[in-house]
DNA sequence: TCTCGTAACGGGCATATACCCGCAACCCAT
DNA sequence: ATGGGTTGCGGGTATATGCCCGTTACGAGA
C-alpha cells in the first residue's frame, strides 16, 4: 500500500486524544468536548445556538443538546435572545469556575505532549490538520 | 498562545474528514466506519469481537454494537465460536461486495487528498498522527 | 471432580454528532 | 398589513463510542 488511509488513522488518532484529554480534564466534572465547548462560548457569550455552531463548526442541532448537558450540569444557562427564535447560551459561575480550574489541566496535558513531540512538531501538526 | 490545542483541532479535522469520507462511500450505502470495519474484518475474519476490538482500537462494547449494525444489514453474519463464550463475526457475500463496489470510491478520495495535499505530505502526518 | 478466578458477551447508561421535519418568529416586498 | 420566503429551534431518528454490571463459559489448581 502507499499512502494508508489518512481518515482511519485521524479517526483512530481523535479518539487516544479524546481519551487523554479527558482523562486530564475530568478532575473538574466534564470531558473535553464539553471543557472545549464551554471555552468557545466563554469568548462570545452571550451566543445564539447558531452563531456557537458556526464558531465550532458544529451542527446546531449538536450544539443545542451538548449545551442542554451543561445546562443540566449548572455550567451554563439559556435564555432568549431580542429575536424571540434565538436561544442564547451563557456561562454561569460555576462554569467560568470549571474554565478556570481546568486550564491548568488542559495545559498541562498540552506541556506534556509538547514534551514528548516537540513544539515545532506540534505546530505543524495542527498546521497540516487545519488544512485538511 | 503558543500551540493551539491539538485535541480540538484533531477533532475538528476529524470531523470533517469523516464527513468527506462519509460521502465519498455513501453510495454503496455505509458509512466510512462501518467501510472501515468491514475492511478490518475482511483481513482476519472469522473473528471474535474482543480480537476484533484489540485490532482496530475499539472498545469491545463498541465493535459489538457496530457490527449487530451490519448485521441487519445484512453484511456480517454472527456466529458462534468453539468457545461457547465468543461471538464470531464474518463477511456476508453482501459484506464483500461492499468492499469491492467502496474501493474505487475510497480510492478516489486517497487520490484527491494526495492531489491535493501531496504523498509526501500525507505520508509524513500520517506518521505525525501514529506517534500520538 | 469441584471451585474459584478470568475471559467474552450482552445490555444499560451517557455523551457526541449529524440529518430531517415541523413550528414559530422575522422580514421584505407588494 | 399581509403573504411568502427565510431563519432559529426543538424533537425524532440513527450511528459511534466508552464504561460498568451481571451472566455464562473456560480453565487451572486443590
Amino acid at each position: 500500500m502507499s499512502v494508508p488511509c489518512i481518515c482511519t488513522t485521524l479517526r483512530s488518532a481523535s479518539r487516544r486524544m479524546i481519551a487523554f484529554y479527558d482523562e486530564t480534564i475530568a478532575p473538574v466534572g466534564v470531558n473535553i468536548a464539553q471543557f472545549s465547548l464551554m471555552r468557545s462560548i466563554a469568548r462570545v457569550e452571550p451566543v445564539t445556538l447558531t452563531a456557537l455552531g458556526r464558531r465550532v463548526e458544529l451542527d446546531r442541532s449538536t450544539v443545542g443538546r451538548n449545551v442542554r448537558v451543561l445546562e443540566k450540569m449548572g455550567l451554563v444557562e439559556l435564555g432568549r435572545g431580542e429575536d424571540q427564535r434565538e436561544a442564547t447560551v451563557t456561562l454561569t459561575e460555576a462554569g467560568h469556575k470549571v474554565l478556570e480550574d481546568g486550564a491548568p489541566l488542559w495545559d498541562g496535558a498540552q506541556k506534556s505532549l509538547e514534551d514528548r513531540l516537540g513544539v515545532e512538531f506540534m505546530r505543524q501538526l495542527h498546521t497540516a490538520l487545519d488544512s485538511l
